[in-house]
This record gives structure tokens, C-alpha cells and sequence, in this order.
DNA sequence: TGTCTGGATGTTTTT
DNA sequence: CATCCAGACA
């Protein structure tokens, strides 16, 4: 019955929205209606623009079509993520919103390093004015389309500020607006806020655009934000050929603005909206789809929606309880060997998904001393490691003189005596005199620089200048490799011979070697027009790039990534790690209803990844922020429908069932009970002071558990006996920790390394044994 | 000016 | 635990 469904989408004019659940091949519909379109309605390429949130995506889909109707066709389209599309299209029309086309794109570091500055020379106190706060609060503001003028003028925001203590934000904000514009620079938002700017302000602009993009079409409609929303409004007003694909469920990415309002409303803002609901799931087996259909039935807020599928049953999900993040490493690379024996599965074939970065670490450990080969995502970037960003910054310096962070960073690497001092006054005579740090360097003399620093600017500026004149004569590549002969980066990191050196090494190659195949790769026919070969797009490309984008597709590793980044995709054995209480739900989203069921939805997304097995795994214990933290199974767990689940490996029965747990007894009863008795409410009073008088009634979801009590110094009770103090060497010293409900011994050796096995006694029976315990040096 | 070091501080998620 | 930074010293 979805057949049909799929057929009315492909050749009809006008708006459409298709409302797709998890694992019904929403882009291959995307993909099949452009090859539809170009195939059989003979549109132009030029005219079809498709918008995704990864480059990945975009790949994809471009590779897909490319396959049925040539790679010459395919690469016209106007096919990527709203970021890179936005950031070529500005390039071709900087001009008409002020800024030069070889604009600097930010990334969040730079940006950051921005608002620090901004906030060190506004004379505020860096403590609450913090780069990270403030930055997100500004990011915040431009995907709501909200500029520095407005936000300051606004009533409600300057209240939520001044009630953060932190009134001077909208200040900042048009410092930091006004301080990337001298340097020529955008940060991701401004990606979309002046493209936005753009298609508003200069109706030729607009016009030229609407004419153009006959065809428009959104991938994962439900992660826009309102300037995305606004944007696309715009630039499909006049053909309101706009198709978008979504899935409510798959809603992730709210704190990047993003908002499903903007599902709702798309059907309010056209006319005629064709509204096709896409159920069948072709993906996972029965069991897991019903899984996830029960999981997210838990949302209130939802489009109505029931996935089925014609796969078989399939296997149970696993649930499986460890004791610690290392133990939880150790079972799933243990039961990625087992499974590859036994049924001829490939690395490939599996994932593990987290909740956050941190999370790999154990995973990593272990699959290394296990000999299984896997890959990490996320997390840095080629582009961001500093020997890259080092060499890129020279790169940007010559295109744009103006972009003041690319030249602070590299203006003493290398140290060619250049030092704090004077590049302050380097800055702060731009300030004063309203030019670029460049052209205070240009005219040092009359800047009162003196003897051997005066001699080091020049030197450094006539460098510069000399890359900037072999610009014209030379490409990219020949360009590049000037500048990392003529400022011996090249040949230091040759020098240095530790194993990072050498890695470091490669690094500045392998970037060399991106540049190349960058200026022989062929593009795009149309845009000639402002040269799209040339350094400056190769820059604004590459910080756009995420480290899932270089993908070896077919290489045979296991893949381990963020719960995000799997967004997407697929794999036939997928694991869940860390599926606690503060981890997952995480500790920042439980204050609402709506940010829980965000988690929620994200608990969703990494079950609809896997196609015939999933576990879920979760441990008694982790190290977080280097302690030893403990925490409670995810609230998530008991939301799954007892049938499908296979607790053998979790050694409890259901807490549901069991008769004791958070869920058994009044409202009042759950927020007193503590695991350490009293002492834990006056170690929370002293940490986050006296508690509210009066409580406001929290519905259930927000009923704040107690913290989990951290390791602290302690004096060991009378009858706590070490049971295996084994490995312990002579003359090393110990001593006690009180730790979550028991008791632990803590030693000398380095992090992580198993130098002893300790157990300790809990609350009467239970017995804990941590055979890697992270263990303190103590004097 | 550059380098070393102890103490503070921080971890959601990403283009 | 890892990273960053201010302040001390070469």
C-alpha cells in the first residue's frame, strides 16, 4: 500500500510533504523524484536544488542519481547540505551584502576565539561572559533569524539575560557581528542569517534565485531551524515546487534551533500541500520495529504514526548490565568476536552507538587489545587538528588579509619572535584606527614598532605578500607548497621524529594532497563565475567538512559514532552503550518535558539503525570527569515491551515487576530516598545550596533522582576487608574511598591499567568486583 | 619573549 | 583525566 503512495510523489507539481518514519527509505524517494523529474519532465539540473544535513547525505544521493543518469548530469544539481549550498551561493553575491567573496568561514573554535576577544576588549569579565555561553546563546539567536539590533531591543531576551547575570550578551553579540564583518568573516549561522539577509534585502538576488531552482527538495525536513524554514519560504515562493521529507520521531537537533513547528506550519503556508505518509518500514525485523514503536509511543508530542513491516520476527533485543565502562567495552567486542565466528559477520556489519564522545574510549580499548578493526566518527576533523588548521590558517591569510584570527594564530608559528605584547598592540591599533590587524603590520614603522620586532613584522608581512602575489601565477596546489617550504612548517614537523611528529607530518601531506585532487577535480558547468578552482572555495569548502565525509564506504571496520551522527544510516548488528540515568537521558535534558522526549526520540533513532540484532547495554558504574561515577539504569529501559527483551545478560528481572526500584512508592517517598542515607542531602545542599521552600508538583518524568554520590575520602568501616589486594606491589600505599554504596580501595598505578582487583561489600549481600579499577597515585 | 607548571575547569549532541 | 591558562622564572 505505500507503493502507490510513492508513485504520487514522484511527478506532481506543487508543494509535498512526505511524513516518513524511520527505515522507509525516505531519501531514495528524494532521489528517485530528481531522476523523475530530470528523466521524464526533462527538467535542467541547474534547476533542481536538494538540501541535506550532512555531506554524506548529499554524496549519496549525487552518486545514486549519478548511477542512473550519468555523473555529467549529476554534477549540475545543486545538491548538498544547507550550509555549503548557502556558502556558494553567498560567495557569488557577497558583494551585495558588504562582505568580499573570498569570506573566511569560522568554525566554532574560531568563532569562540572571537567572542573572547570581543569580551577581553569590552573590558567584561571573562569568568560570566564564558566564550562557549555566549557563543551558543548568539547561535541561538541568528537561527531564529534575531540580529545584535533586534536581540538588544527585545524585552524577554534581555530579561532571561539579566536573570543569568549576564546582561551585557546582546552587547557582545554586535561586537562579535560587527568585528567578523572587518574580518571578512562568517560563522556557521551566518551561513544561513545572511543568506537569508541576502534573498530579503536584494530582490534581484531573490528573483534570480526563484527563477532558477524551479525544483526544490529537503532531506530530514524536521531538523530546520527557522532560518533554514524562512530561507527555503523564500526561495520557493515563486514555483512552490517545494518537497519536503521528514520524520517527527527523528526531530534530534533542537539545541542547533531546529523545530518540527516547521512540519506543522509548511502545511499552513501553501495553498495545496500534497501530504503523504510513508509507514512501511523496510528496515529493522519485527521485534526491533515494535521496540521502537513502543518506545516513542511514550511522547506526547507526535504526529500520529504506526511503522510496520513485512520482515520476519528476528531475535530479541539483548539487554546487558556490566559493572563497569570497561567491562561494557569488553562484552561488546566479545560479542562482536563470537558473532563473526559464529555467523559470518563482518566488522562492518556492526555499530556502536553512544550518547556522547566520551563514550568510545572503552569501546575503543577494547576492540584494539581484541584486534578488531574500527573506525571512530566524529569527534575532530581532519581540518580541525592544530597542524592542519595551522597550515590552512597561512592559506587563509593570503586569500583574506583581513581574517585577523587565521593571522594571530599563525603570526608566531613559527616562532619568529612575534610575541603576546605586540600582537596586542598590533590589535589594538587596528581597533583604534578602525583598520585590519594586516594593514597595521603593513605599516609597522609608523606604529612605533621598534629594532628586532619591527624587523620580524617585516619580514613576516613581505612572506605574506610574496604568497599572495604567486596567487595570481600560481594554483592552489604550487601555492601550498610555497608556503610550507618558504615557512618551514614542512620541514620542522620532518624533524621532529616522535610518533606524533611523524603522524603530524602526514597530516600536512595529506592536506597537500586534498588540495590537489581539489583543483583536478571537475565541477560543476555553470558557475564559472567565481572561479570555483581557485583557493578561496577550496578553503570555504573544506570547514564545512566533517570527518564522516571522508568515508571509505567498503573499508571492513566496526564504526563507532555519536547517536547523531548514525542518524541515516544503517547496520545489520547495532550496540547502544551507556544507557543510563545522567548519560542517557543525559544529565542537561531532563528539565523539561520536551527535552526528555528528545532524548527520547534519540533512544528511537538508535534503535531504527539496526536491521536484525540490538543491544543495550549499560554499566553499574563509569569513570566520568575521572571518577568513578555510578548511576542508575535509564529510566528508557523500562519503557521497552517486556516480550522483546532478553534480560538474561542484565542479571535483574524487571524493575516493573520486581516490587522495588524508582518507580514503586509516592512522589514524595521517590525524591527522599537517597543511596547514602542523609549525608548525601547535606553534601547536595552545600553543592547547589538550600533547597526551594516550596517545591513546585513535577510531574512524573521530572522527578529529579538523587545525584550519585561521588567518591570522597573516607575512613573504612570496621569490617571492610579488601578481597584481592594481590597485585598490589610493596611499599605502594593505599587508601580508602567511599564509593556509591560501598566501599573501594584506592592505589597507586597509572589510569586504566588493571594493577589490582578489588572487591568491596555493599549494602549486606551484594558483591562488587572492578577488575579495572582506575586507580590513584598516591604519594 | 618564551617556557614551565600547578590549579582551575570542564562533557551532550553538530554544520 | 585532559586541557587550558595565569603567573613564575629563564
Amino acid at each position: 500500500m505505500n507503493e502507490p503512495q510513492r508513485e504520487a510523489v514522484m511527478h506532481k507539481d506543487g508543494p509535498i510533504m512526505i511524513i516518513a518514519g524511520a527505515g522507509s527509505g525516505k531519501t531514495k524517494v528524494l532521489t528517485t523524484r530528481i531522476t523523475h523529474l530530470m528523466a521524464a519532465h526533462e527538467v535542467d539540473a541547474f534547476n533542481i536544488l536538494a538540501l541535506t544535513f550532512t555531506n554524506k547525505a548529499a554524496a549519496e544521493m549525487k552518486e545514486r542519481i549519478g548511477k542512473i543518469l550519468g555523473n555529467s548530469e549529476a554534477r549540475n544539481l545543486y545538491v548538498g547540505t544547507f550550509h555549503s549550498v548557502f556558502a556558494r551561493i553567498l560567495r557569488g553575491e557577497a558583494g551585495k551584502i558588504g562582505y568580499p567573496s573570498n569570506f573566511t568561514i569560522y568554525d566554532t573554535d574560531d568563532a569562540k576565539s572571537v567572542v573572547k576577544t570581543v569580551v577581553k576588549e569590552m573590558e567584561l569579565d571573562e569568568k560570566q561572559y564564558k566564550p562557549n555561553i555566549v557563543y551558543n546563546r548568539i547561535s541561538s539567536a541568528k537561527n531564529a533569524l534575531v540580529g545584535p539590533a533586534e536581540y538588544i531591543n527585545d524585552y524577554t531576551l534581555q530579561q532571561e539575560d539579566a536573570r543569568s547575570n549576564r546582561p551585557m550578551i546582546g552587547q557582545i553579540y554586535d561586537a562579535y557581528a560587527k568585528r567578523c564583518f572587518k574580518n571578512g568573516a562568517m560563522d556557521f549561522d551566518d551561513l544561513l542569517f545572511k543568506m537569508y539577509i541576502l534573498l530579503k534585502n536584494n530582490a534581484d538576488s531573490l528573483s534570480k534565485f526563484q527563477r532558477k531552482f524551479k525544483y526544490i527538495l529537503i532531506d530530514e525536513y524536521q531538523d530546520t531551524n527557522p532560518a533554514q524554514y524562512e530561507i527555503i519560504k523564500l526561495l520557493g515562493a515563486m514555483h512552490e515546487n517545494v518537497c519536503v521529507v521528514g520524520d517527527d520521531a527523528q526531530s534530534i537537533y533542537s539545541f542547533r534551533g531546529a523545530t518540527i513547528a516547521n512540519i506543522l506550519q509548511f502545511q499552513k503556508d501553501y495553498d495545496d500541500v500534497k501530504v503523504v505518509k510513508l509507514e512501511q518500514n523496510y528496515r529493522s525485523s519485527k521485534t526491533i520495529l515494535n521496540v521502537a514503536n513502543e518506545i516513542i509511543s511514550n511522547n506526547k508530542d507526535q504526529i500520529e504514526k504506526r511503522l510496520f513491516t513485512d520482515n520476519g520476527e528476528g531475535e530479541k533485543v539483548k539487554l546487558v548490565r556490566t559493572m563497569t565502562d570497561n567491562d561494557e567495552g569488553k562484552y561488546v567486542s566479545d560479542t562482536i568476536k563470537e558473532f563473526k565466528l559464529r555467523n559470518h559477520f563482518f566488522n562492518k556489519d556492526f555499530a556502536i552507538l553512544y550518547r556522547t564522545n566520551a563514550q568510545s574510549r572503552s569501546f575503543e580499548e577494547s576492540l584494539r587489545r581484541m584486534g578488531i578493526a574500527y573506525r571512530i566518527y566524529g569527534g575532530m576533523s581532519f581540518y580541525q587538528r592544530k597542524e592542519v588548521k595551522d597550515f590552512v590558517a597561512y592559506l587563509r591569510i593570503v586569500i583574506n588579509p583581513k581574517d585577523e584570527e587565521a593571522l594571530k594564530r599563525i603570526i608566531n608559528y613559527p616562532i619568529r619572535g612575534i610575541g603576546k605584547t605586540t600582537i596586542d598592540k598590533a590589535v589594538l591599533f587596528a581597533n583604534e584606527n578602525n583598520i585590519s590587524m594586516w594593514e597595521v603590520l603593513n605599516n609597522a614603522a609608523r606604529f612605533g614598532f621598534k629594532s628586532g620586532t619591527l624587523e620580524s613584522i617585516n619580514n613576516f608581512v613581505i612572506m605574506i605578500r610574496m604568497f599572495q602575489s604567486e596567487l595570481d601565477k600560481k594554483n592552489a596546489y604550487d601555492l601550498a607548497v610555497i608556503v610550507g617550504k618558504s615557512t618551514g612548517i614542512v620541514k620542522d614537523l620532518f624533524n621532529d621524529k616522535t610518533t606524533e611528529g611523524l603522524a603530524r607530518y602526514e597530516n600536512v601531506q595529506e592536506l597537500l594532497n586534498s588540495i590537489k585532487e581539489f583543483i583536478e577535480t571537475p565541477m560543476n558547468e555553470e558557475d564559472g563565475e567565481v572561479g570555483d578552482k581557485g583557493l578561496g572555495s577550496y578553503l570555504q569548502q573544506i570547514v564545512l567538512l566533517t570527518d564522516s565525509d571522508d568515508d571509505k564506504e567498503n573499508s571492513d571496520v566496526v564504526k563507532l559514532m555519536t547517536i547523531h551522527a548514525a542518524k541515516g544510516l544503517e547496520f545489520p548488528v547495532v550496540f547502544v552503550g551507556g544507557l543510563e540515568e545522567t548519560l542517557f537521558p543525559n544529565a542537561m535534558s531532563i528539565n523539561t518535558r520536551e527535552e526528555l522526549e528528545e532524548e527520547r526520540r534519540l533512544f528511537y533513532v538508535a534503535i531504527t539503525r539496526a536491521k536484525s540484532n540490538l543491544f543495550l547495554t549499560y554499566s553499574n558504574a563509569r569513570y566520568r570527569f575521572g571518577q568513578l561515577q555510578q548511576n542508575d539504569p535509564s529510566r528508557f529501559i523500562d519503557e521497552m515491551p517486556e516480550a522483546m527483551i532478553d534480560r538474561s545478560y542484565a542479571g535483574t528481572v524487571a524493575r516493573n515487576n520486581a516490587g522495588s526500584g524508582w518507580n514503586q512508592g509516592s512522589a514524595a517517598e521517590r525524591m527522599q530516598r537517597g543511596f547514602a542515607g542523609s549525608s548525601d542531602a547535606g553534601r547536595a545542599e552545600k553543592q547547589y545550596g538550600a533547597p526551594p521552600t516550596k517545591k513546585p508538583a513535577l510531574p512524573s518524568y521530572a522527578i529529579p533522582k538523587p545525584q550519585a554520590s561521588k567518591t570522597a575520602e573516607h575512613t573504612p568501616s570496621a569490617d571492610f576487608v579488601p578481597s584481592d589486594t594481590s597485585n598490589l606491589q610493596a611499599g605502594q600505599k593505599v587508601e580508602h574511598q567511599k564509593f556509591g554504596f560501598g566501599e573501594v580501595l584506592k592505589m597507586e598505578g597509572a589510569a586504566h591499567n588493571p594493577i589490582a582487583t578489588v572487591n568491596f561489600e555493599t549494602n549486606g549481600e551484594k558483591k562488587i568486583m572492578l577488575n579495572y579499577a582506575k586507580l590513584r597515585i598516591l604519594e
